[in-house]
DNA sequence: ATGACGGACCCAACTTTGTGGAAA
DNA sequence: GTTTCCACTTTGTTGGGTCCGTCA
């Protein structure tokens, strides 16, 4: 059946449809094939209009009839449903009181359906693919027979639907949006690394960090293994909940965060970095940077997973809602204590038991660590929330508080194994790592919770911060701390310490997780110092997947030049490690003195703090062994990224090795590529060997290396030959019947490997070798001939010819004008001998040609300016013969007012002058004979214009540009 | 879920070296 | 009769890159 692609009336028609949809399976399929192969039968009696449509309705029969047979439930899924009466004689025709509006739509669509023919012919049909199901229902009251086909965006239609590509300017705009989401988030990054350098927060922190974890870090050589009871601590008082609405600076969030000991992941993550550098550990503010995708389209859907509040809403929409949003999870504008926030959170319903157990236990904390015991229940409930990064939270905590906690248990249960399951490829793919992490988390589980404890644990240790609900971002890491361990290889390296989760040396992992949670790894960049530097490379192994949704690299590098600079000014003075200091208060003093003051932010320096003389000293000496340090530390860094860049893994797909910077296989080569030399095998993809990136060879044909200024060596044979175009072959062939070759429709592609410099004939005796067409190709320097010079000045060729001089002409190039593509010439070649005398010549004759056309243009304006003054006067004295009353009225206007102004540019001035001229001028009636004369003392001389006026006592003027 | 493969589309690169008629 | 100027028509093809859908 054709079906017309109406939308207005398919939508009405299903409306119709669903009021009356309550079918009777049981005679549905009889009925409806009934009256299917009525309106089949009418169709067929009114004669079709074409083959196709015979076909179409042959398939709609079958359809109507084999679907209903099959399915009788009448519940079944069709392609396609019209709703119309069945205008048998059972229809309308009986009972005309019974139209309703199904009716009358009924009948419209039948009188168009009969009517149309001809229309039907005329317009663009869409091949309905549709099978039609015809649900006839008999109403009890009207006995009238419908039948019901319902038109739905069936799977064909949609496939049909035309893909829209972004178009060139999306594309563009997509890639400036991008770059100016990474500039905002480098902004941002850098606003919290300098919030983590604020002294206060700095020393609060250090403040309620227990003694004996201040005391760990006593060693000269840092380990990342120290590290571990410091990200312990800290995940165990500081807790992830959800974003606030409330807008106000990064500094006051995260010195609430602190107050309060819960924050934003981003917050958490922000005090981490600040009680390391508290420690004087070099720390970095590591982030990834999600921008806006780089390409158009992407971010419809990027766009639902960036903003991770929607996208929560989004999932927990299909889910059962377990709790209201808890607003109070949010932190208080005015950061009130927890008692009070307790009680907020007991009066209202809407409470957070989290909240009231970070209560509990930010007390306890701050007079001990706490037990195992007493942390083991609460990270269980906040274990999971931390890991699915905020809203996550709230849902599981909360639905201890709403009472119904078998559901509640029942849905973190789900929600764990859903985690689980989506993270599963990243256990698998980081086991032993995991089963080095399982072996550190020593505490005994052994109820089913603890042991979903332990799964949970294992998972965010193993996967950053594991659950990645719905397949999307939710708990990917996005920020953590980089902290320098001098004592980790042989010289120090940058140690991955996720603290939120728990997790020290963990960057492996970070790849994994952010997978699990659709995030890509684009940019991870380090914060320190206000500076900036791009250490994605460290985290992501899979470079060629993020290759292509990179920004350009040029402009990347050229925005993190200067951050980096600053991010290596400022990493490098602040790992000192020698002696441990025990009192936060000098540790403050200290931290201010050796690492905040080489940071390049003066105003950062609290004004209260003064530096004794000696100590000030003391540090410019330690400052130069730093900078040394810093610089090696950078440089070993730099390296060991560089490293990572060149021994990346080999992928497992082949399309990955389409653009691969490192790794080809010859089946991706494009046309003019070719493997040079073809080895070594660096191993296997799906068969095909891979070798290093750096074998392929770029192939051109002879005339193209001749661009480059090099040659086909003697007696090379082509790398390659391949089909040429069917453009050119027919051109060849044309050629070729003249001269009878044979072996045209190949082009001959040569490698670099076959080249030399090109040899071109020297110039001998002032005569400059030329092409077949007696000019020179010059595509670049290189193609000149050996002593010759090319001028590239206008009319050079004149000169060159006046002083019979050989030349030729210099084709620079092409371009197309009239539909063909013509010879562009710039300029001459000639041999050097003659280039001072020519350009000699040249600048005597651009003289002379300048003074010519100066000539040339003072005569023209004379010539001008007398035909202008003549034909005033003639017409002067035209008017004044004949122009009483004869003349037409402007130009009796003119009589009346004989000022006549010459000259295109009048100051203001001037014409108000003549205007008052005028309007005081005694009115005169000009005589026949009268000639005007133009008085020395009646003209006046505009300086700027260069324009005098010179009048007449009747009142003519005339302006004269002097020249 | 993933990868291979093919089709469709966009876009950039490549191609490439006048001629006939009117007016002066 | 010769020289000069101007209009003609705004290429068209190919292949790489990318995206999407299908199939295994």
């Amino acid at each position: 059946m054709r079906t017309r692609s109406n939308s207005k009336q398919s939508s009405g028609k299903e409306s119709t449809a669903s009021a009356i949809r309550d079918v009777d399976s049981e005679s549905l399929a009889d009925m409806s094939n009934e009256a299917v192969d009525k309106l089949v039968r009418r169709v067929k009696g009114r004669g079709s209009s074409g083959k196709k449509k015979q076909d179409n309705r042959l398939q709609c029969d079958s359809a109507a009839t084999g679907e209903n047979g099959l399915k009788s439930n009448g519940k079944q899924v069709v392609d396609a449903r019209v709703t119309w009466n069945d205008l048998d004689a059972r229809g309308l025709a009986q009972d005309p009181a019974a139209n309703d509006t199904t009716e009358v739509e009924g009948g419209g669509f039948q009188t168009a359906f009969q009517e149309s023919d001809q229309e039907m012919d005329d317009i663009d049909w869409e091949d309905g693919s549709s099978s039609i199901l015809g649900h006839v229902k008999n109403h009890p009251g009207d006995g009238i027979r419908e039948v019901t086909i319902e038109f739905c965006e069936s799977p064909d239609s949609a496939k049909r639907k035309p893909i829209r590509r972004a178009t060139a300017e999306e594309k563009g705009l997509a890639e400036l949006v991008h770059k100016v989401h990474l500039l905002c988030l480098l902004a941002r990054g850098r606003i919290i690394d300098h919030a983590c350098d604020d002294p206060l927060i700095q020393a609060s922190l250090l403040s309620i960090l227990p003694a004996h974890l201040s005391n760990t870090l006593g060693d000269s050589k840092l380990h990342a293994k120290a590290l571990s009871p410091l990200a312990h601590w800290f995940h165990n008082n500081f807790h992830v909940v959800s974003s606030v609405s409330e807008k106000r600076s990064f500094h006051s969030a995260l010195s609430c965060a602190l107050e309060t000991r819960e924050g934003t992941l981003e917050e958490l993550a922000a005090l981490s970095v600040a009680l390391f550098r508290a420690l004087k550990l070099a720390t970095r503010f590591v982030s990834i940077l999600d921008a806006a995708s780089i390409k158009p389209d992407a971010d419809n859907y990027e766009s639902l997973n960036q903003d991770t509040s929607k996208m929560h809403r989004g999932i927990f929409n299909t889910s059962t809602l377990m709790v209201d949003r808890p607003k109070e999870v949010s932190i208080p504008p005015k950061s009130p204590s927890c008692s009070e926030k307790k009680n907020v959170a007991e009066t209202s319903s809407k409470a957070s038991c989290k909240s009231k157990d970070n209560c509990s236990r930010s007390k306890k904390i701050q007079s001990n660590d706490s037990p195992p015991a007493v942390e083991l229940k609460d990270n269980m409930v906040d274990a999971f929330p931390c890991e699915a990064q905020n809203n996550t939270s709230e849902e599981c905590v909360t639905k201890k508080s709403q009472g119904s906690k078998r559901k509640g248990d029942l849905e973190f249960e789900m929600q764990l194994q859903m985690a689980m399951s989506a993270t599963a490829v990243a256990i698998q793919s980081n086991k032993e790592l995991d089963v080095k992490e399982s072996n550190s988390n020593s505490s005994d589980v052994s109820s089913p919770f603890k042991r979903i404890r332990k799964n949970a644990n294992e998972e965010s240790s193993s996967q950053g911060i594991s659950t990645a609900l719905g397949s999307r971002k939710i708990g990917s890491p996005l920020y953590w701390a980089e902290v320098y361990c001098s004592g980790e290889n042989l010289t120090g390296k940058w140690v991955h310490v996720d603290a939120v989760h728990d997790i020290v040396d963990g960057e492996q992992k970070v790849e994994a997780a952010a997978d699990a949670c659709k995030t890509s790894l684009r940019y991870v960049v380090a914060f320190a110092g206000l500076g900036a530097k791009d250490v994605t490379r460290r985290y992501c192994m899979k470079w060629y997947k993020i290759a292509s949704q990179r920004v350009n690299s040029l402009w990347w590098d050229a925005v993190l030049a200067p951050l980096r600079e600053l991010e290596s000014g400022a990493t490098g003075g602040m790992a000192h490690l020698e002696k441990p200091h025990a009192d936060a208060s000098n540790e403050h003093e200290n931290v201010v003195a050796s690492g905040l003051s080489d940071l390049p932010m003066p105003n950062e320096l609290p004004s209260n703090v003064d530096l004794p003389k000696e100590s000030g000293r003391k540090n410019d000496v330690e400052s130069s062994g730093r900078n040394s340090f810093a610089a090696t530390r950078n440089t070993i860094e730099d390296m060991e990224l560089e490293t990572r860049a060149l021994t990346e893994p080999l992928p497992t797909n082949q399309q990955a090795y389409k653009n691969h910077s490192l790794y080809a296989i010859e089946k991706w080569l494009t046309k003019c590529q070719i493997l040079h030399p073809k080895g070594p095998i660096l191993g296997f993809c799906s068969g095909h060997p891979v070798y290093p990136r750096a074998c392929v060879q770029t192939l051109r044909t002879k005339e193209r290396w001749l661009r480059e200024g090099m040659q086909v060596k003697a007696k090379e044979l082509p790398a390659k030959v391949v089909k040429q175009s069917g453009k050119l072959k027919k051109v060849q062939f044309s050629e070729d019947d003249d001269y009878g070759e044979t072996d045209s429709g190949v082009v001959e592609l040569y490698g670099m490997w076959q080249l030399e410099p090109l040899q071109l004939p020297h110039a001998v005796n002032g005569i400059v070798p030329k092409n077949e067409r007696g000019q020179v190709d010059v595509w670049s320097e290189k193609c000149l001939p050996p002593g010759t010079v090319h001028l590239r000045l206008p009319r050079v060729f004149y000169v060159a010819k006046r002083l019979e001089i050989d030349y030729a002409p210099a084709m620079v190039g092409f371009e197309f004008r009239n539909g063909r593509s013509v010879p562009v010439f710039d300029g001459i070649v000639v041999c050097n001998e003659f280039k001072d005398a020519i350009l000699e010549a040249y600048a005597e004759e651009e003289e002379r040609r300048d003074a010519e056309e100066k000539k040339r243009n003072e005569a023209q304006a004379i010539s001008r300016w007398y035909q202008l003054l003549s034909s005033i006067i003639t017409r002067q004295r035209l008017n004044n013969s004949y122009g009483n009353g004869l003349m037409p009225s402007n130009v009796q206007n003119t009589n009346n007012q004989p000022d006549v102004h010459v000259g295109s540019t009048q100051p203001p001035g001037h014409q108000k002058d003549a205007k008052d001229r005028k309007l005081n001028a005694p009115s005169m009636t000009l005589t026949d004979d009268h000639e005007h004369v133009f008085l020395v003392e009646d003209q006046s001389f505009d300086e700027e214009t260069s324009t005098r006026t010179k009048r007449c006592h009747c009142g003519f003027s005339v302006q004269v540009e002097e020249l």
